[in-house]
DNA sequence: ATGTCAGGCGTAGCCTGA
């Protein structure tokens, strides 16, 4: 089973894109992150002509996740089980042939101390805590995929000092991505890279992509009966290098 | 810090977010 996930900034914009991408790639799921566009806006006609049916969590403006699939989707839950209201469309799980899927848009975080960055660091922590009240880590098979917004490590990072302290890399951000790992789940991608330098999104700004500044911000997390099927992952920059790209690049991991 | 995008508003060009 092949399990995808790209943030596509903006759905609208990337439509042919990820029309093109499905044909070419031939995920069985793929995740998307920022939407940027309510539900109605997204193609689910265009995707179903290639094979796959989506559930989709949209927002106007900002955030929006979606699940696309060409094996059934089913348990289809958007945002939080918890008692806090989260305004932001950031979160959708569905399961696939006995799998929990999550696409997660994790918040960016604006500046260290920001009103964003709190937002970002209980945002995650309510995702451990669903995490917990959901799945017994053991037993169940739970991909977590998505933007998570944070490098787990300087060797995902292509110039480290310029992102060091910054909101996708700072001590405390890597702490929260700890703890939400701490559920019981693992990174199934970095093994297949262990000498790091493996990007999945480059900022526009300053020509990120031709000059090699990128960052691994974007993960495929699994609990253990799921991460020791996990025989490949890569990330396809050629899609980050065609006209008009999305700044993220897709992940693609692959089960036994 | 910012050399780029995308959407909203509203129909030019500025604002926000990333």
């Amino acid at each position: 089973m092949k399990v995808a996930t790209w943030n596509v900034n903006s759905i609208r914009a990337r439509q042919q894109h990820v029309i093109d991408w499905l044909y070419a790639a031939q995920p069985d799921v793929l995740c998307l992150q920022e939407l940027k566009a309510p539900a109605a806006d997204f193609p689910f006609a265009e995707v179903r002509e290639c094979g796959y049916e989506a559930a989709v969590f949209g927002q106007k403006t900002y955030n929006g996740v979606a699940i696309v699939s060409r094996l059934p989707l089913t348990k289809v839950q958007e945002g939080f089980d918890d008692d806090e209201d989260d305004p932001q469309a950031r979160l959708i799980s569905a399961e696939v042939e006995g799998v929990t899927v999550l696409s997660a848009y994790f918040p960016n975080g604006g500046e260290v101390g920001s009103d964003k960055y709190d937002y970002k660091l209980r945002w995650m922590e309510r995702l451990r805590a669903l995490l917990g009240r959901r799945f017994d880590a053991k037993t169940d098979q739970v991909a977590l995929c998505g933007d998570f917004n944070v490098a787990p490590s300087d060797d995902d990072i292509g110039r480290p000092a310029e992102w060091r302290d910054s909101v996708l890399a700072c001590d405390s951000v890597r702490e929260a991505l700890h703890a939400v790992a701490s559920f019981g789940l693992d990174d199934v991608f970095r093994p297949f890279h262990p000498q790091g330098g493996v990007f999945s999104w480059w900022d526009y700004r300053g020509r990120g992509f031709e000059r090699g500044n990128g960052l691994r911000i974007d993960h495929v997390f699994c609990t253990a009966k799921l991460a020791r099927r996990t025989v490949g992952a890569a990330v396809d920059r050629q899609e980050r290098a065609r006209k008009s790209p999305s700044d993220h690049a897709p992940v693609v991991v692959e089960f036994a």
